[in-house]
DNA sequence: AACTTCACCAACCGCCTCGTT
DNA sequence: CAACGAGGCGGTTGGTGAAGT
Protein backbone atom coordinates (compact mmCIF):
# COMPACT_ATOMS: atom_id res chain seq x y z
CA UNK A 1 0.00 0.00 0.00
CA UNK A 2 1.44 3.57 -0.57
CA UNK A 3 2.04 5.71 2.44
CA UNK A 4 0.54 8.67 0.93
CA UNK A 5 -1.14 8.89 -2.21
CA UNK A 6 -1.26 12.68 -3.01
CA UNK A 7 -4.91 13.62 -3.40
CA UNK A 8 -6.28 13.58 -7.50
CA UNK A 9 -7.35 16.89 -8.02
CA UNK A 10 -10.34 16.44 -10.61
CA UNK A 11 -8.19 17.21 -14.10
CA UNK A 12 -5.18 18.20 -12.25
CA UNK A 13 -2.67 19.29 -13.94
CA UNK A 14 0.87 17.82 -12.96
CA UNK A 15 4.28 19.49 -14.68
CA UNK A 16 4.80 17.17 -17.94
CA UNK A 17 8.47 18.74 -19.17
CA UNK A 18 9.55 20.94 -21.92
CA UNK A 19 5.97 20.65 -23.78
CA UNK A 20 3.13 21.50 -21.81
CA UNK A 21 1.14 19.90 -18.64
CA UNK A 22 -0.46 16.51 -18.34
CA UNK A 23 -3.81 16.06 -17.36
CA UNK A 24 -5.29 13.41 -14.99
CA UNK A 25 -8.40 12.22 -13.61
CA UNK A 26 -11.36 11.95 -15.62
CA UNK A 27 -11.38 12.06 -19.44
CA UNK A 28 -13.61 14.50 -21.39
CA UNK A 29 -15.26 13.69 -24.05
CA UNK A 30 -13.24 15.54 -26.02
CA UNK A 31 -10.27 13.65 -25.21
CA UNK A 32 -11.93 10.99 -26.01
CA UNK A 33 -12.98 11.94 -28.96
CA UNK A 34 -9.21 12.90 -30.05
CA UNK A 35 -7.89 9.28 -28.62
CA UNK A 36 -10.85 7.59 -31.11
CA UNK A 37 -10.25 9.34 -34.11
CA UNK A 38 -6.68 8.51 -34.00
CA UNK A 39 -6.61 5.26 -33.23
CA UNK A 40 -9.58 4.42 -35.90
CA UNK A 41 -6.86 6.25 -38.40
CA UNK A 42 -3.61 4.69 -36.92
CA UNK A 43 -4.09 1.99 -35.12
CA UNK A 44 -3.05 1.11 -31.37
CA UNK A 45 0.21 0.77 -30.09
CA UNK A 46 3.45 2.94 -29.35
CA UNK A 47 1.19 4.64 -26.44
CA UNK A 48 3.54 7.47 -25.55
CA UNK A 49 4.16 8.20 -28.86
CA UNK A 50 0.16 8.05 -29.93
CA UNK A 51 -0.59 10.42 -26.53
CA UNK A 52 1.67 13.06 -28.44
CA UNK A 53 0.52 12.60 -31.48
CA UNK A 54 -3.05 12.54 -30.84
CA UNK A 55 -2.47 16.11 -29.13
CA UNK A 56 -3.45 14.68 -25.68
CA UNK A 57 -2.04 15.66 -22.63
CA UNK A 58 -1.81 12.45 -20.98
CA UNK A 59 0.52 9.36 -20.26
CA UNK A 60 0.71 6.59 -22.99
CA UNK A 61 -0.53 4.65 -20.03
CA UNK A 62 -3.38 6.67 -19.16
CA UNK A 63 -4.60 6.42 -23.15
CA UNK A 64 -3.92 3.12 -23.09
CA UNK A 65 -6.43 2.31 -20.16
CA UNK A 66 -8.62 4.44 -21.22
CA UNK A 67 -8.82 2.67 -24.68
CA UNK A 68 -8.86 -0.92 -23.20
CA UNK A 69 -11.28 -0.51 -20.22
CA UNK A 70 -13.93 2.36 -21.61
CA UNK A 71 -13.21 3.44 -25.72
CA UNK A 72 -12.70 -0.03 -27.07
CA UNK A 73 -15.57 -0.59 -29.51
CA UNK A 74 -16.29 -4.00 -28.20
CA UNK A 75 -16.41 -3.28 -24.62
CA UNK A 76 -19.34 -4.46 -23.07
CA UNK A 77 -21.76 -2.62 -20.44
CA UNK A 78 -23.74 -3.17 -17.98
CA UNK A 79 -23.66 -5.96 -14.87
CA UNK A 80 -22.48 -9.40 -15.36
CA UNK A 81 -24.81 -12.05 -16.78
CA UNK A 82 -25.12 -15.26 -13.84
CA UNK A 83 -22.93 -17.01 -16.63
CA UNK A 84 -19.94 -14.77 -16.59
CA UNK A 85 -20.28 -14.90 -12.77
CA UNK A 86 -20.07 -18.31 -12.83
CA UNK A 87 -17.18 -18.59 -15.04
CA UNK A 88 -15.56 -15.62 -13.08
CA UNK A 89 -15.55 -17.91 -9.40
CA UNK A 90 -14.36 -20.77 -11.60
CA UNK A 91 -12.00 -19.25 -13.42
CA UNK A 92 -10.45 -17.19 -10.05
CA UNK A 93 -10.37 -20.07 -8.23
CA UNK A 94 -8.50 -22.04 -10.98
CA UNK A 95 -5.83 -18.83 -12.08
CA UNK A 96 -6.52 -16.58 -8.45
CA UNK A 97 -6.20 -13.16 -9.53
CA UNK A 98 -4.92 -13.04 -13.11
CA UNK A 99 -7.51 -10.86 -13.97
CA UNK A 100 -6.22 -10.20 -17.14
CA UNK A 101 -6.12 -14.36 -18.36
CA UNK A 102 -9.51 -14.59 -16.77
CA UNK A 103 -10.95 -11.40 -19.09
CA UNK A 104 -9.92 -13.66 -21.87
CA UNK A 105 -12.69 -15.73 -21.43
CA UNK A 106 -15.07 -12.70 -21.26
CA UNK A 107 -15.19 -11.34 -24.51
CA UNK A 108 -15.98 -7.60 -24.08
CA UNK A 109 -15.31 -7.73 -20.47
CA UNK A 110 -12.21 -6.03 -18.89
CA UNK A 111 -9.39 -7.17 -16.47
CA UNK A 112 -10.34 -4.33 -14.65
CA UNK A 113 -14.28 -4.80 -14.60
CA UNK A 114 -13.67 -8.80 -13.21
CA UNK A 115 -11.71 -7.19 -10.76
CA UNK A 116 -13.96 -4.40 -9.53
CA UNK A 117 -16.49 -7.36 -9.26
CA UNK A 118 -14.50 -9.93 -7.55
CA UNK A 119 -13.65 -6.94 -5.00
CA UNK A 120 -17.10 -5.40 -4.87
CA UNK A 121 -19.48 -8.54 -4.43
CA UNK A 122 -17.39 -11.36 -3.99
CA UNK A 123 -14.72 -10.63 -0.92
CA UNK A 124 -18.14 -8.86 0.72
CA UNK A 125 -19.40 -12.56 0.36
CA UNK A 126 -16.29 -13.62 1.79
CA UNK A 127 -16.26 -10.93 4.83
CA UNK A 128 -19.67 -12.28 5.81
CA UNK A 129 -18.88 -15.40 6.02
CA UNK A 130 -15.92 -14.32 7.73
CA UNK A 131 -13.14 -16.89 5.32
CA UNK A 132 -10.57 -15.27 3.00
CA UNK A 133 -11.70 -14.47 -0.19
CA UNK A 134 -8.33 -16.91 -1.31
CA UNK A 135 -8.85 -19.45 0.83
CA UNK A 136 -9.87 -22.94 -0.19
CA UNK A 137 -12.77 -23.11 2.32
CA UNK A 138 -14.25 -20.05 0.22
CA UNK A 139 -13.52 -21.79 -2.69
CA UNK A 140 -15.52 -24.38 -1.71
CA UNK A 141 -18.45 -22.19 -0.14
CA UNK A 142 -18.33 -20.77 -3.97
CA UNK A 143 -18.65 -24.00 -5.26
CA UNK A 144 -20.94 -25.57 -3.11
CA UNK A 145 -23.48 -22.76 -2.75
CA UNK A 146 -22.40 -19.69 -5.06
CA UNK A 147 -22.28 -21.66 -8.17
CA UNK A 148 -25.22 -24.11 -7.86
CA UNK A 149 -27.37 -21.45 -7.02
CA UNK A 150 -26.55 -19.18 -9.98
CA UNK A 151 -26.73 -22.54 -12.06
CA UNK A 152 -30.25 -22.69 -10.48
CA UNK A 153 -31.29 -19.35 -11.57
CA UNK A 154 -29.80 -20.41 -14.82
CA UNK A 155 -32.08 -23.27 -14.81
CA UNK A 156 -35.32 -21.66 -13.53
CA UNK A 157 -34.91 -19.14 -17.07
CA UNK A 158 -34.55 -21.71 -19.57
CA UNK A 159 -36.85 -24.23 -17.98
CA UNK A 160 -40.37 -24.17 -17.34
CA UNK A 161 -40.47 -26.57 -15.11
CA UNK A 162 -40.88 -25.18 -11.71
CA UNK A 163 -40.79 -28.19 -10.04
CA UNK A 164 -36.56 -28.47 -11.45
CA UNK A 165 -33.87 -29.17 -8.37
CA UNK A 166 -31.19 -28.24 -8.60
CA UNK A 167 -28.92 -31.99 -7.09
CA UNK A 168 -25.45 -30.68 -7.86
CA UNK A 169 -22.97 -33.53 -5.71
CA UNK A 170 -20.49 -31.20 -4.66
CA UNK A 171 -16.90 -31.81 -3.06
CA UNK A 172 -16.24 -29.89 0.42
CA UNK A 173 -12.49 -30.77 1.53
CA UNK A 174 -13.42 -34.93 2.07
CA UNK A 175 -17.03 -34.46 2.36
CA UNK A 176 -19.96 -34.60 0.09
CA UNK A 177 -23.17 -32.74 -0.12
CA UNK A 178 -25.89 -34.70 -2.05
CA UNK A 179 -27.90 -31.88 -3.30
CA UNK A 180 -28.18 -28.43 -2.61
CA UNK A 181 -31.17 -26.72 -0.76
CA UNK A 182 -33.90 -25.52 -2.79
CA UNK A 183 -34.30 -22.08 -3.73
CA UNK A 184 -37.99 -21.08 -3.56
CA UNK A 185 -38.60 -18.28 -6.77
CA UNK A 186 -38.03 -14.60 -6.27
CA UNK A 187 -40.57 -13.39 -3.88
CA UNK A 188 -42.82 -11.08 -6.13
CA UNK A 189 -40.09 -8.90 -7.13
CA UNK A 190 -41.86 -6.50 -9.70
CA UNK A 191 -38.75 -6.71 -12.18
CA UNK A 192 -38.30 -10.49 -12.10
CA UNK A 193 -41.67 -11.01 -14.78
CA UNK A 194 -39.27 -13.43 -16.73
CA UNK A 195 -38.42 -16.92 -15.14
CA UNK A 196 -41.26 -18.40 -14.78
CA UNK A 197 -42.65 -17.48 -18.35
CA UNK A 198 -39.80 -19.08 -20.12
CA UNK A 199 -41.49 -21.88 -21.62
CA UNK A 200 -39.07 -24.21 -23.02
CA UNK A 201 -37.92 -27.32 -22.01
CA UNK A 202 -33.97 -28.13 -22.17
CA UNK A 203 -31.45 -30.67 -20.43
CA UNK A 204 -29.75 -28.84 -17.57
CA UNK A 205 -27.17 -26.79 -18.68
CA UNK A 206 -24.52 -27.36 -16.92
CA UNK A 207 -22.28 -30.66 -17.48
CA UNK A 208 -21.82 -33.08 -14.32
CA UNK A 209 -17.93 -32.28 -14.67
CA UNK A 210 -18.21 -28.39 -14.32
CA UNK A 211 -16.50 -27.95 -11.42
CA UNK A 212 -13.55 -29.72 -12.62
CA UNK A 213 -12.72 -27.97 -15.56
CA UNK A 214 -8.69 -28.08 -15.97
CA UNK A 215 -6.20 -26.07 -18.01
CA UNK A 216 -6.64 -29.08 -20.74
CA UNK A 217 -9.95 -29.17 -20.55
CA UNK A 218 -12.35 -26.72 -23.21
CA UNK A 219 -14.83 -24.64 -21.15
CA UNK A 220 -17.98 -25.75 -20.74
CA UNK A 221 -20.12 -25.00 -23.73
CA UNK A 222 -22.29 -22.98 -21.72
CA UNK A 223 -20.43 -20.64 -20.65
CA UNK A 224 -18.53 -20.01 -23.62
CA UNK A 225 -18.37 -16.53 -24.79
CA UNK A 226 -20.97 -17.19 -27.70
CA UNK A 227 -23.21 -18.52 -25.55
CA UNK A 228 -22.71 -15.94 -22.67
CA UNK A 229 -23.64 -13.85 -25.40
CA UNK A 230 -26.58 -14.97 -26.88
CA UNK A 231 -29.06 -15.15 -24.31
CA UNK A 232 -30.05 -11.24 -23.45
CA UNK A 233 -33.31 -12.33 -22.07
CA UNK A 234 -30.73 -13.66 -19.43
CA UNK A 235 -29.14 -10.51 -19.31
CA UNK A 236 -31.73 -8.54 -18.92
CA UNK A 237 -33.39 -10.62 -16.02
CA UNK A 238 -30.86 -11.04 -13.63
CA UNK A 239 -28.55 -8.10 -13.90
CA UNK A 240 -26.60 -9.24 -10.92
CA UNK A 241 -25.36 -11.40 -8.03
CA UNK A 242 -26.88 -9.11 -5.44
CA UNK A 243 -30.63 -8.70 -7.47
CA UNK A 244 -30.51 -13.15 -7.98
CA UNK A 245 -30.18 -13.12 -4.13
CA UNK A 246 -32.41 -10.50 -2.79
CA UNK A 247 -35.43 -12.32 -2.78
CA UNK A 248 -36.66 -14.35 0.40
CA UNK A 249 -33.63 -15.47 1.84
CA UNK A 250 -34.92 -14.19 5.23
CA UNK A 251 -37.98 -16.12 5.14
CA UNK A 252 -36.19 -19.04 6.58
CA UNK A 253 -33.92 -17.38 8.99
CA UNK A 254 -34.97 -17.29 12.75
CA UNK A 255 -33.40 -15.34 15.18
CA UNK A 256 -32.73 -18.59 16.86
CA UNK A 257 -30.25 -20.12 14.53
CA UNK A 258 -28.79 -16.56 14.41
CA UNK A 259 -27.87 -16.56 17.99
CA UNK A 260 -27.01 -20.31 17.52
CA UNK A 261 -24.54 -19.22 15.02
CA UNK A 262 -23.05 -16.29 17.28
CA UNK A 263 -22.57 -19.16 19.53
CA UNK A 264 -19.79 -20.98 17.40
CA UNK A 265 -18.02 -18.36 16.27
CA UNK A 266 -17.79 -15.58 18.75
CA UNK A 267 -16.66 -13.65 16.00
CA UNK A 268 -19.85 -14.19 13.62
CA UNK A 269 -21.71 -10.75 12.70
CA UNK A 270 -25.31 -10.69 11.46
CA UNK A 271 -26.38 -7.70 9.94
CA UNK A 272 -29.32 -6.73 7.64
CA UNK A 273 -26.39 -6.47 4.80
CA UNK A 274 -26.88 -10.75 5.44
CA UNK A 275 -30.23 -10.43 4.23
CA UNK A 276 -28.95 -9.17 0.83
CA UNK A 277 -26.73 -11.78 0.70
CA UNK A 278 -26.49 -14.62 -1.71
CA UNK A 279 -26.11 -17.04 1.21
CA UNK A 280 -28.85 -17.66 3.33
CA UNK A 281 -28.97 -19.00 6.90
CA UNK A 282 -29.20 -22.62 5.42
CA UNK A 283 -26.45 -22.36 3.22
CA UNK A 284 -24.31 -20.62 6.05
CA UNK A 285 -25.22 -23.63 8.68
CA UNK A 286 -24.41 -26.22 5.81
CA UNK A 287 -21.49 -24.81 5.12
CA UNK A 288 -20.01 -24.28 8.45
CA UNK A 289 -21.01 -27.75 9.31
CA UNK A 290 -19.14 -29.26 6.23
CA UNK A 291 -16.24 -27.08 7.76
CA UNK A 292 -16.21 -28.73 11.28
CA UNK A 293 -17.16 -31.98 10.00
CA UNK A 294 -13.47 -31.57 7.97
CA UNK A 295 -11.45 -30.12 10.66
C1' DA B 1 -35.02 17.87 2.93
C1' DA B 2 -30.60 17.13 4.78
C1' DC B 3 -27.28 14.18 6.04
C1' DT B 4 -24.77 9.74 6.22
C1' DT B 5 -23.44 5.36 4.54
C1' DC B 6 -22.52 2.25 1.02
C1' DA B 7 -21.49 0.25 -3.52
C1' DC B 8 -19.65 0.78 -7.80
C1' DC B 9 -16.15 1.79 -10.99
C1' DA B 10 -12.81 4.82 -13.49
C1' DA B 11 -8.30 5.93 -13.04
C1' DC B 12 -4.04 5.98 -10.84
C1' DC B 13 0.32 3.81 -9.09
C1' DG B 14 4.27 0.71 -8.68
C1' DC B 15 6.20 -3.36 -10.15
C1' DC B 16 7.24 -6.74 -13.56
C1' DT B 17 8.20 -8.59 -18.16
C1' DC B 18 9.79 -8.31 -22.61
C1' DG B 19 11.83 -6.41 -26.65
C1' DT B 20 15.28 -3.39 -28.50
C1' DT B 21 19.68 -1.23 -28.65
C1' DC C 1 25.00 -8.96 -21.30
C1' DA C 2 23.38 -4.67 -19.38
C1' DA C 3 20.55 -0.66 -19.80
C1' DC C 4 16.52 1.29 -21.11
C1' DG C 5 11.81 2.08 -22.50
C1' DA C 6 7.17 0.49 -23.54
C1' DG C 7 3.55 -2.16 -22.41
C1' DG C 8 1.02 -5.10 -19.27
C1' DC C 9 -0.66 -6.42 -14.81
C1' DG C 10 -2.57 -6.36 -10.18
C1' DG C 11 -3.49 -3.46 -6.16
C1' DT C 12 -5.46 0.61 -4.49
C1' DT C 13 -7.85 4.97 -4.20
C1' DG C 14 -11.28 8.52 -4.52
C1' DG C 15 -15.41 10.47 -6.86
C1' DT C 16 -20.13 9.85 -7.50
C1' DG C 17 -24.72 8.41 -7.23
C1' DA C 18 -28.03 5.47 -4.83
C1' DA C 19 -29.98 3.97 -0.72
C1' DG C 20 -30.88 4.47 3.97
C1' DT C 21 -31.79 7.24 8.23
Amino acid sequence: MRAAMAPIMKNMPIPMGEDGELRRGPWTLEEDTLLTHYIARHGEGRWNMLAKCAGLKRTGKSCRLRWLNYLKPDIKRGNLTPQEQLLILELHSKWGNRWSKIAQHLPGRTDNEIKNYWRTRVQKQARLLNIESSSKRFLDAARCFWMPRLLQKLEQTSSSSSSTQSSVPCQLSDCTIPSLPTIPPPANKTTDTTSSSVATTQQSIYPPDFMNISDQTELPQHLTSSNVYSNQTLEQTYYNIDSISTGNEMEGFSFASMSAVDSIEGSWIMSNEMTENLWNMDDIWQFRELGNMGN
